[in-house]
DNA sequence: GTTTACATTGGAATCGATTCCAAAGCTAGG
DNA sequence: CCTAGCTTTGGAATCGATTCCAATGTAAAC
């Protein structure tokens, strides 16, 4: 099936001259006169050849290869916003990601970091699929890291997560400017939790009511586990209250969706008797939910940008260490309402 | 940042042996005596030496490296099994995959072939996301290559899909041995568009139908567009029917979405009243209506670690193009009750 | 104690590019 | 016409592994 190569002596043989002048060519050195260089890549497009890119990479110790590391790519549909544009930036600047999801397990991570050095990547970028912080080993500092939708407590690598916290501010503030007063806010996950967006979305939800001088009633605060049926539960719940909210902030966009069945239930209608917003912006729920779901989007392929960009940055001035906090944009659809 | 590396010949100097010795002890030749061998391996460790993938790659002629291409992994939310499944296959056989998203266009995936070519990849998988048949430069043929999800006119490559016809029986079947005999099929796309799953489907229901008597009633049939929105229109006129349907084979999980709607708009109870099965499987709309939606799933992860698999069995055998069709597993949740 | 057979070893050649260096070719100035 | 100074060129050395071959050592056979 695959071909016999040629090799760069079998172009300077066909085009008489020393392999030196192929290797100029293939380069885009000025210095070979144009009579040669036509020669040359005639010769190249006659016999079609491919330089190799091993033996290029083993000479010039430069893989344009760059790790992709993924800590669980297969439960959350993420992470194909992520590796887009990640591997959107690298092609770019010429360079190809090699990617393993290592699926939770340490030391598959480990073993794949091995794996890619050994291929002398120029670099790894190690994506969390959602915020967290996060501990690596030692080894990991021996090639160029950077770290997204997550953290090292020791900042010892750059990296990016996304702004909970401003996310949250915007999509309250725009249920405020709605003329709303009474929100509710449904977090994400049980605050307690190791993961810090529950607490900073709910801080971003609380400084937005204060800059409104809408003061807050922690009556209106629920914590479900992020999924539709706790969402259903605690909109419900919500709903029961003497004096109901008029808008609901919900902390993922799966919650949203249990939120929109328990105010149906109660044949209230979105956005008309109740405003919704949601987080996270997963386009299948988002989308087609009826009406659609105004919400807050995660930066998720801006991250994947930003990773390999900083990557490539790095080298140059490598005390570099960056962290870095990208916008959640609000994702305006058909779910909120005036007052 | 990363360190300087050690090559082969510093640990011969160290453990005072030949480089080849250390070759050796490397690829595990059982004719070095176990005194020397050991010796080297605590170099090896001491050092903490890494042998250069490039360099073996060059000598050997193999990359251990497979690419793979997505025709346009960013605009589905199936990219991710599909990947996983090839990823996990290839790290089986200490493979590493290099992941190019072309994006549907064409010029962009003819270069990442070249990129991935050059850097001697053994193969190459093509990755369509969603069932459809695509045309591919003969250039592709320089290197093994193996398509999924999608499959070429003239056969000139193994090419895995899924079982839509199989897959449609498998749902149809269900509902009738709930005793269901007025089912109702709301495809997931026109019929006379180029891509073959609606067909098939349909195809499958009506068969599913024949085979147990119960004569198929064109009336029944309605055409969506495979969205939310669309499928609350085509649930609605068949609701609307003198004698409605008892269950809803719809065309996706989308539709199913918009089905839910339009029944519960009616005042009718899922399961209850009406059964409900969509197509797809995708988690997060299937796990997340209320009640979960019965549904039937697209092997994605299967067929990703099938290419592989198919890849790297090729070689051995270069004429053996295998053109597979793997099943569409029913998935049952709460969507369909007994009648 | 020799000879033969076999296991182990060190080191050179190799993979296919880039890069460095010395030689050749050319122009221009005296 | 000769030489200085520049451009262009061919080819050897190099990157870091594997692999082949010849040399050495060791054990067995007579």
């Amino acid at each position: 099936m695959s071909v016999k190569r040629y090799t760069i002596q079998d172009v300077a043989r066909h085009a008489k001259v020393g392999v030196g002048t192929v290797s100029r060519v293939l380069n885009d050195d000025p210095k070979v006169t144009k009579e040669k260089r036509l020669r040359v890549k005639a010769v190249i497009e006659e016999l079609g050849y491919q330089p190799s890119f091993t033996a290029r990479s083993l000479r010039t110790q430069q893989s344009n290869t760059i790790g992709f590391i993924a800590d669980a790519v297969a439960t959350t549909p993420y992470a194909v916003q992520l590796i887009k544009g990640a591997q959107d930036a690298a092609w770019k600047h010429g360079k190809l990601l090699l990617v393993v999801d290592c699926d939770g397990n340490t030391t598959l991570r480990d073993k794949a970091f091995e794996s890619m050095t050994e291929r002398e990547v120029e670099g790894i970028v190690y994506a969390a699929m959602f915020h967290q912080e996060i501990n690596l080993p030692d080894t990991f500092k021996r090639s160029p890291t950077v770290l997204v939708d997550c953290f090292d407590k020791h900042a010892h690598y750059s990296s990016v997560v996304p702004d909970e916290y401003q996310g949250a501010i915007a999509a309250t503030q725009t249920l405020i400017e709605h003329g709303h007063k009474r929100i509710a806010h449904i977090t994400n996950d049980a605050l307690d939790i190791q993961y810090p967006a529950p607490r900073l979305r709910l801080e971003g939800y609380k400084k937005a009511l204060k800059d409104a001088n809408i003061p807050y009633d922690p009556a209106l605060t629920i914590e479900s586990n992020g999924e539709a049926l706790s969402g259903y539960q605690c909109a419900h719940k919500l709903m029961a209250l003497p004096e109901p909210p008029t808008a609901l902030f919900c902390g993922t966009d799966r919650v949203a969706m249990g939120a929109y069945e328990a105010v149906k239930s109660l044949s209230l209608r979105i956005p008309d008797d109740v405003s919704v917003v949601g987080f996270d912006n997963q386009d299948i729920i988002a989308k087609h939910l009826m009406p659609p779901l105004s919400t807050v989007a995660l930066p998720h392929y801006e991250m994947g940008e930003w990773s390999i960009t900083q990557l490539l940055k790095q080298p140059a001035e490598p005390e570099t260490i960056t962290q870095e906090r990208l916008a959640c944009p609000f994702i305006s659809r058909a779910s909120v309402s005036m007052r």
